[in-house]
DNA sequence: GCTAGTTTGTGAATCTATTCACAAGCCCTT
DNA sequence: AAGGGCTTGTGAATAGATTCACAAACTAGC
């Protein structure tokens, strides 16, 4: 398959989102303008996008919003559960734990790992707090997809080349550095500080 | 002046990070081929980024290490304090107020808002929990440059209006949803749920 | 079943970002 | 002070993403 922009990924996350919304009122039927004016693009760059996975939509009409819905799932491949791990019971892993948007979407998080004794065992949003020792043992019986990060930077590196070593080829880093893994590992960093530092260069570069 | 990438910021961001490890390693001088293989990417588009601003660098030897640290500071606005108010004191705004990223960075969190009245009053974090209510007196008073916004999904639209009518520039957005705001508005949102689907779309579209 | 009014799908054109490639400048050695 | 070895800064070339623009395909009204 040709290569798909990160960028078109994202939009089509968002038209999916629009998507869901107007199956819930029970429209029928959307077309690529439409969608492009919520999702802040154009009705070209709406088309476009869908072109690369094949022709949703019927000319004079527009695209059949609960098919294009599943259309869109699929593609992102939502249409099944996905076995998270958190590794880090911290706040930001306590965030993630209870974050609703995630069990909404078929993520499944099975468990959530630390290295500190006091944490181990005890419960986490609901979630069970497990031993990092374990780890390795746990992936290899309950094969989880896609690992969390949430733990301090300076062990970021260390705990992904554990992970892939695992056999977990996705994960989301909220540690503020760079990671480098190979090109089998899908990592996306979530860097807050470095979304601050949009803004504050917004700020001070204003005209 | 000449409008500038948000890749192209994103990147300063991560090339000072590597100069303050650099600097707290006592080194001199870094060369752009080093920044590029630290920070993944090449030694011209590193050379390029910093081009947009200025000359650095001296020919045959690199950069002096604190002097571009100082410059890529300045550039990104990072010279001073930043004012920032957190909107929810949910899980996520829990997280953000301890986040020690923020701090480091000459980010200073002055309070927190919500509208539930347990919750106001008491603290997160060490910050002060206050009614969202006086949010617009506040900002009157205390002048805060940046806001937080973690809160649910539905009211996200509408406290950004508030916001921005409070006189607030720079808005980071940690709810699900796409925000429209004025041009004179910097608006960055993070979506978990959304890179986590860049993550099943890479494992599921995996050649 | 014909016409008017829509809206898609997609090559071509444009715009933007990245990479190439090399002259110019600096340090060090002799 | 001259030559060798690096590394920057930057136009030119390339690659990539977005927008334009229009033929093709559909619906509805008559």
């Amino acid at each position: 398959m040709k290569r798909i922009a990160d960028s078109t990924v994202r939009r089509l996350s968002i038209y999916l989102r629009f998507l869901e919304e107007f199956e819930g009122r029970g429209l029928a039927t959307v077309s690529s303008e439409e969608l492009a004016r919520r999702g802040g693009t154009t009705s070209a760059q709406v088309r476009k996008d869908l072109s690369f996975f094949g022709s949703f939509g019927k000319r004079g009409l527009g695209y059949a919003v609960p098919e294009l819905a599943t259309a869109l799932r699929d593609i992102l491949g939502l249409g099944r559960e996905w076995r998270v791990v958190i590794i880090g019971a911290g706040k930001i892993g306590a965030a993630l734990a209870q974050y609703r948007g995630f069990r909404q979407r078929g993520f499944v998080i099975v468990a959530a790992y630390d290295t500190n004794p006091e944490k181990v065992g005890r419960m986490l949003e609901g979630i069970e707090i497990r031993d990092m020792r374990q780890f390795e043992a746990d992936v290899e019986k309950e094969h989880p997809e896609i690992a969390v990060l949430a733990i301090p930077t300076e062990h970021a590196q260390l705990i992904l080349d554990r992970v892939a070593r695992a056999g977990i080829r996705a994960v989301l880093n909220f540690a503020p550095v760079q990671l480098h893994a190979g090109p089998d590992m899908a990592v996306k960093t979530v860097n807050m500080a470095m979304e601050l530092e949009g803004l504050t260069f917004a700020l001070t570069n204003k005209e």
